[in-house]
Parts: structure tokens; sequence; C-alpha cells
RNA sequence: GGACGGUUAGCUCAGUUGGUUAGAGCGCUGCGUUCACAUCGCAGAGGCCACAGGUUCGAGUCCUGUAUCGUCCACCA
């Protein structure tokens, strides 16, 4: 009778619960194996790419437990800043602008709430063999705490300082933004090239510019010293149309003589390079023209209260009306906007928290090299963003629903005051500081401003550890051994974490890192919600089977993209068929079979287990140099074509044969022991069936609970026989051959051969001759004869030079 | 403009340190099975390994350059 696997998602997630089979054991002696799991932001769903990279470290991580290892594997969830915020006032229909901070607050709270379990279900749902006892929030107590203490300890050591500096501002968000959250767009602009007459000459200059509309905070004009054009009015004035303005025209190296007209006007905050500029020009006094809502200020006289687009087109027309503009030139060029929301970035001084980590540049890349990375030139991409870092990490954002800041400062004297360590976490709107400043006074003004996210995502190694109950313990976890990720969050994540681990520890946070690519959609672009394309991991799972979106997960090398296709699930469908019936025949052979070893192998059984030991050699080896991918071709090549394909059909004789005991018997306990090695080597890729063939066949004899904390099967060279190995060979190309000939003759591969005469040397038939009654029975054969041809002879097939044979049918 | 990675069969991908006729799965074409296999097996067709140079007795594999795609970074106002 038919009968397909069952789809038991529920009942083993249960039973793995139930049973603890994921449970780390703070007493334990054992190895430790520890992973700071990437927490997943509760805004918004599971995607395909987070079954894919998440796939990647649990595969990895199913490996170490069951080579018996004591497997630190919590569960986070990254649960506040900008991104929950947005998520909350598109879901809720809010603003957060109009509405009260903490009713917003309360409502991101419940929000949050709401939604968690039915998101942390998707990820048990994948298969995640997390600890879920384990778990942390990146707004809990718990990290609060952390995240507020470690700010205090950068703070006493002075890593951290407040200034008042120009900052990238995302005027949509109404926050500052941090180098790493920003992302680039083209956009279609013009350069508009503006006359401007030179004070005390009857000349005059024109400079290009793409945005005109800041021409009321110019500062200065640059031309390159060696421009001959310009080079006798450096040091003149222009006067600027409409302000009035009165500009130095000044020598710069960094102009580009080449690009617009060679001439630059700066305008305070326009961009990185006017920043620049005045960095260069330390006596120009800024005019901050932009406010927080991304609106002009009265500093720009009558354009105050425009957006700069707004602006730009007034001023633009205002500039042709005084006959000022020369040219408008078509140009594209990129922009700099905000990942979150894609709005362009402005530059606004403001007063912000910063960590100062600059000077540490060349100190990050060492600690870079101490860490193994998977793939190795993930490495590169991590050194190249370290190298190109030009600003101190901003960590102050103007948001609401976050970790808040343990500072107050004194209204009396301006000075900060920090929360004690031992009263975290703190919300300064909430409560006051226990003490009185050293000025005496007890007046306080509240820090309003909450962390930046990365801020406290950048420490979930030291979260995860503190959330053990044995503190020592702490201790030898630290670093961990595992930091898996996906490589698009390289920038941050991985780089503040390990910029996290210098300032405090001066130690690596982790010891291996493993970079996951990205799942493409079926034309290979990456997938988003704009195009449309985004695939949702619990949509699939009411289709096909976890397993078969883990199988085709595994498929990726390391750091590899791979496409998405529905068509490719059917692979793994197909292998866990195959598995499925695999067992199911050598079960139905193996009844009451007890365990028991023969006294001694027959030859192809020998040959199994040989070819066995490679199998898990190979694998064994790929899935500790993380190649997951690798090993799971390794096994899938031995399950189906060496087990299925040729072991199984080879030795279904013995199998229903009544006759030879011995011989019934060795291959019982063959079948019994390789498949049972079959199933846990594939168990870390396809949980859930290999635990339903394990529970249904195996446990009545094996004693462990389940097969995910089985043993690892062990390479045993003992059994590595390459004799045998060779002479089997012989007798799988002699079958190919036969079953080559009755395909070539159109008879059933079960047609019977009344006679087979081998032409041979020596070697080559002693080694047939252990394999008689095997050739006998797949080959349906009636006589086996050895003997030499003549030319006379017809029908001659050689097999290989040594090796010739006749079939007569 | 810079860095990294890719470019191998119609499709998705393997190809270890350079070594004989370049592999798998899907798809396609035959044939055979339906008493493990809502299938499976066997056989077959299909590749100037992106392109051009070079090193070598020998290059998909190493070097140089070009093209192209992807990602990240930097950009000129």
């Amino acid at each position: 009778m038919r009968k397909r696997y069952p789809k038991n998602l529920k009942k083993w997630q249960e039973f793995w619960e139930k049973e603890k089979i994921y449970k780390f054991d703070e007493k334990s002696n054992k190895q430790i194996y520890s992973v700071d799991t990437p927490p997943p932001t509760v805004s918004g769903k599971m995607h395909i790419g987070h079954l894919f990279s998440y796939t990647h470290q649990d595969v990895i991580i199913r490996f170490h437990r069951m080579k018996g290892e004591n497997i630190f594997y919590p569960f986070g969830t990254d649960d506040n800043g900008l991104p929950t915020e947005r998520f909350v006032e598109k879901q809720k229909r809010v603003k957060s602008a109009r509405m009260k901070r903490s009713a917003f607050v309360n409502l991101c709270q419940q929000t949050v709430k709401e939604l968690k379990p039915k998101f942390i279900q998707n990820w048990k749902d994948i298969g995640l063999s997390a600890d879920f006892d384990y778990s942390y929030s990146t707004i809990d107590k718990h990290c609060q705490k952390i995240s507020q203490s470690m700010f205090i300890e950068l703070y006493n050591k002075k890593r951290v300082y407040r200034k008042q500096a120009p900052i990238m501002w995302c005027p949509t968000c109404q926050t500052a933004i941090a180098q790493a959250e920003l992302e680039d767009r083209e956009r279609e602009s013009f350069l508009t090239y503006v006359k401007v007459n030179v004070i005390d000459t009857d000349t005059h200059i024109i400079f290009a510019t793409t945005r005109p509309e800041l021409l009321p905070a110019c500062v200065g004009i640059s031309v390159h010293p060696t421009d001959k054009r310009y080079k006798k009015l450096i040091g003149k004035k222009v006067k600027m149309p409409i302000t009035g303005a009165e500009i130095a025209i000044t020598a710069d190296e960094k102009t580009n003589k080449n690009y617009g007209s060679g001439v630059v006007y700066y305008c305070s905050y326009g961009g990185v390079e006017c920043i620049d500029w005045l960095a260069r020009h330390p006596k120009v006094k800024p005019i901050n023209i932009m406010g927080k809502d991304g609106k002009f200020n009265e500093s720009a006289g009558k354009y105050a209260g425009m957006t700069s687009l707004q602006a730009r087109e007034k001023i633009v027309l205002d500039l042709i009306k005084l006959n000022a503009i020369t040219k408008q030139q078509k140009i594209k060029h990129i922009v700099n906007t905000h990942d979150r929301c894609g709005t362009d970035i402005e530059f606004i001084a403001t007063k912000q928290w910063f960590i100062k980590y600059l000077d540490l540049k060349q100190e990050f890349i060492e600690l870079g090299t101490k860490i193994n990375w998977h793939p190795k030139y993930m490495r590169i991409r991590f050194e190249n963003w370290v190298k190109g870092l030009q600003w101190d990490w901003c960590i102050s954002r103007q948001r609401f629903f976050g970790v808040p800041f343990p500072v107050w400062y004194c209204k009396k004297c301006g000075k900060h005051k920090l929360a004690d360590i031992k009263n975290l976490p703190v919300d300064p709107l909430k409560h006051k500081p226990k003490t009185k400043c050293s000025c005496g006074s007890n007046k306080f003004i509240p820090e309003q401003d909450i962390l930046d996210t990365w801020a406290t995502s950048s420490l979930t190694p030291q979260i995860a550890v503190e959330l053990l109950k044995n503190k020592k313990l702490g201790k030898n976890i630290f670093p961990m051994s595992l930091r898996p990720q996906a490589h698009d969050i390289i920038n941050t994540w991985l780089f503040y974490a390990l910029a996290r681990g210098k300032l405090h520890f001066n130690k690596i946070p982790w010891k291996n890192i493993l970079i996951s690519g990205f799942a493409l959609d079926p034309k290979g672009e990456k997938m988003s919600k704009s195009k449309g394309n985004i695939v949702e991991p619990p949509k699939v799972i009411k289709k096909y089977p976890v397993d078969a979106l883990r199988y085709w997960s595994a498929e990726a090398s390391l750091g590899r993209d791979l496409r998405y296709d529905e068509e490719e699930l059917k692979n793994g469908h197909r292998l866990m068929t195959k598995l499925w019936n695999a067992s199911r025949f050598s079960f139905s052979r193996l009844k009451n079979f007890n365990g028991s070893k023969p006294d001694k192998l027959e030859p192809l059984d020998k040959w199994l287990f040989s070819k066995l030991q490679t199998t898990i050699k190979n694998s064994t080896d790929y899935f500790e140099k993380y190649e997951f991918a690798k090993a799971k071709k390794e096994i899938e090549d031995f399950f189906w074509k060496t087990f299925c394909d040729n072991y199984l059909e080879l030795v279904k004789y013995r199998l229903y044969s009544r006759k030879n005991k011995q011989a019934k018997q060795s291959a019982r306990y063959t079948l019994y022991t390789t498949l049972f090695a079959i199933l846990k080597l594939w168990a870390p890729i396809i949980p859930y069936i290999t635990e339903e063939i394990y529970q249904s066949n195996f446990r009545k004899l094996e004693k462990t609970k389940s097969i995910h904390i089985t043993k690892w099967p062990e390479y045993n060279k003992e059994l590595v026989d390459k004799e045998i190995e060779r002479k089997t060979q012989t007798l799988i190309d002699l079958i190919a051959i036969i079953r080559k000939e009755k395909s070539n003759k159109g008879y059933s591969l079960k047609k019977e051969i009344r006679n087979l005469t081998i032409s041979a040397d020596k070697n080559i038939i002693q080694s047939l001759t252990d394999f008689l009654e095997d050739l006998k029975a797949i080959g349906n054969i009636s006589f086996i004869g050895f003997g030499n041809f003549t030319l006379a002879d017809q029908n001659i097939i050689t097999v290989n030079p040594n090796l010739k044979v006749k079939i007569v049918f």
C-alpha cells in the first residue's frame, strides 16, 4: 500500500518543547557552543530571507548539538526605535507627533505585545532549535539595564560626549541618524549656474550648484588656487543676489577645476563637503537655515517656512528675475537618503550624544582579523566599511519609543547627571536623580532623547550572556562561539557589536561569524515591498513541508545569494518522500530486529559501511567548516545513489531469503545501522521528517528521546575497506552494463538472462566471486560462467579494458 | 571612481590543491517498472565553462585585461 509521510508540524514542535530537547544546561560540564542570535524586528512579517538565514544557523547549531555540545541558543526580538514606531503608526493609523508621548509609548508597547506571540511562532514553525526559555526583547528591563549601564561605562571612560554639531538629520522622521542608516538614491536634478558680481571690479564669477535654495546660508566661495581663470580674483568679495551678503573668494585645493564652472559656493550644512569646508575655514561662522522639521527658519529671510524643494523653486525664479542664472543643466546625481523612509537627508546643528570611536578604526580592523569569517571574503567588506567611516557614532535619536538615556542636566549649572548603576533602568522623564548635583542644586532637566536601537542591539552578546542564572558561566561564554547574520547588516549590527566589544572589553565578541546571502526572487532580483515580490514562509508552509524549505535554504553556498522559486521546493519534497519510503521499506524487512550484531559481515555490507565512513567524514568536515551546502550534497549522494539505488536493490534478495540466516542477519544489521546514520546526518537540515522516522521506527531500540540529541555518527577508520570498495565498484559497473543492455533491447530490467559469460583478468574474477549471488539476484541471471572469447564470438560487451561480458537472454 | 562576489547544459547550481572524454537535480526524448517510492529506475540529447590575451607539457581551475550582473562604499559643489 502506498503511504505518504505525515506532516506533523505542531506535533513535533510541541514534543520538542515539552521534552526540552533544545534546553541549555547551565550545570553541565560539556563544551558550550553559544550563539548570538539575530533578534528580528517585531515590526512586520517574516519573509523568506529570514527563513533562509535562520535555517543556515539552525543547521550548524543542530550539528553541534548532536556532536554533544551544550548549546546556548537564546532568542531575542528587536522591538523599539524607529522601525517599531513607524510600524505602529502605520498599523494603528496614528502620528506620534500629534500624540502625547506617554500615550504613544503605551500604544507601541501594547502593539508589540499583541503581535509578538504570533511572530515568534513563525520562528518555531521553521524548526528553529533555539531555547526559548532564554528570551529577551530589546525594550525589556533586562536590555534597558544593560544598555544604560554600558552607556554609563563609556561615559566614565570618556568615550561618549554630547556636542552641538552638524548632524545628518531626517526631516520626515525628525531625528538624527547615523552614517550606517544612509542609503543612496539616484535623483534627477539641475545643475544651476549662478552669476554673481565681484565687488570693486567690473567682472563677475559663475558658480554651479544643485542646491540654489541654500543661497541664504552661503558663507564661502572657493576656486582652485592654480585655476588661471580665477586666480586674480582670490581674496576679493562677491555680492550675493537676493541677500546682498558679501562673501570672500577663497582658494581651496579640494575644488575641482573641471566640474561645473570650477567655482563652488558653500552653504552651511549643505552637505558633507560644506561641513568639511567649514572645518578648513574655522573663522567662518555657519548660518543654520534648516529647522528640525525640514523647513527653513527665520535666517532664510523671506523663504522661512518653506521646505528645500519649495524654496528651490522660489529662489530660482527670483534669480531669473535678477538675470543671475546663466544656464540650468539637467543631471543625474546620487543623494543620501534615510534608509527607513527614503527622505533626502539634511544637515542641521543640534546637540547630540556621540560615541567616540573614529580614533579606533585601525584597532577595529585588527580585531576583525581575530574572528573566523565564513566565508572569509566577507571580512573585507567589513574592513571597507571601517576604513570609510568619517563620523563618530551619533547615538541619540529624537524619538519616543526606545531605551532612554540615563541622564539629566542640572538646571542651575548645566552639568550632566548620570543615573547610579544600581538604580537602572531609569527613565529620566519619570524618575529623578537620587542625589543632588555637585553644585548643590536638585533641579534637573531630563534628557528626552532615546538611544539608537543599534546602541542596544550592538550589545546582544552581553544581553544574551546575562540571561544566565549562573553568573560565573557568563564569563566562559564570552566571546560567544557564533554570530550568524546576513550580509546586509555587516555595516550596522556586526560592526557596532564589534566596536562595543573593543570599547568595553577590548575583546572580540564572537569566535566565528557566519554570513548568509539573500533570498532573491526567481529573476534574481532582491525582494522588496515596492516590487511586490516578497514571499512569506507562513503561507508557503501551508503548501509545502517546512523541511522542503529548509532543504532549499541549505542549498546555498556560504554567503551566496540564492534564487527562490517555488518549483525548487519540489526537490526537497522528493528527497523527503524518498527518505520516508526507504525507511518504510527497510523497516518492513526489520521486524523483530533486536540490534544484535552478526558474527561476520557479508562483502556487500562491508562495502556499504566503508562508503558510509567516507560520507560521515566528509560531511562532518564540511559542517565543521560551516559548509552546510557541501555537507548536504555529500549526504544526498550517499543516501540516494549508494544506499537506495545500489545497496537496497542488491540486498533485497537477502532480506527476502529464508535460506541463509547468517547473510540475512548481516543485511538486517547493516540496513538498520546505516539508515540510522543517514537519518542522523540529515537531521540538522530536515528536522521534522527525521524525527518522524526516528520516533516511529528507531525509538523502540534507541533510548534517546529525540533524534536531535542522538550522537552524531562517528567516523570509524577501521570500517574503511578500500579493497572491498574497489571490488564492489567492478560489480556496480557490471550491473550498469547489464541494465543498459536490457534497456537497449527494450527488455524489462527483470528479464531473465540465461547465461552470462565473463572474460576478465584474474584479479577481477577474484573480485567478482564474492558477489556472484548478488549479481545473479539483481540481474535475474540463471547461470554465470567464466571463459575467454574468440574473435568469432558475437555480442561481446566491454565493461572496461579488463572486463568483457557476453549476455544470452 | 573604489572594494568584494558572480558569469559553467533550456532552468537552479556543484566543480577541492591546474591533470585523461566537464557534473548533479529539474525540464526534454526514448524504454522499463507499478509488491519501498501519487513514483522510481535505465538510457539519450543538450556545454568553444562570458570574452581576449598570457603562464604551463597541460587551464573551467592560476595571472592580466575587457564585458556584464549583484552588493557595499565614495563622489564634484
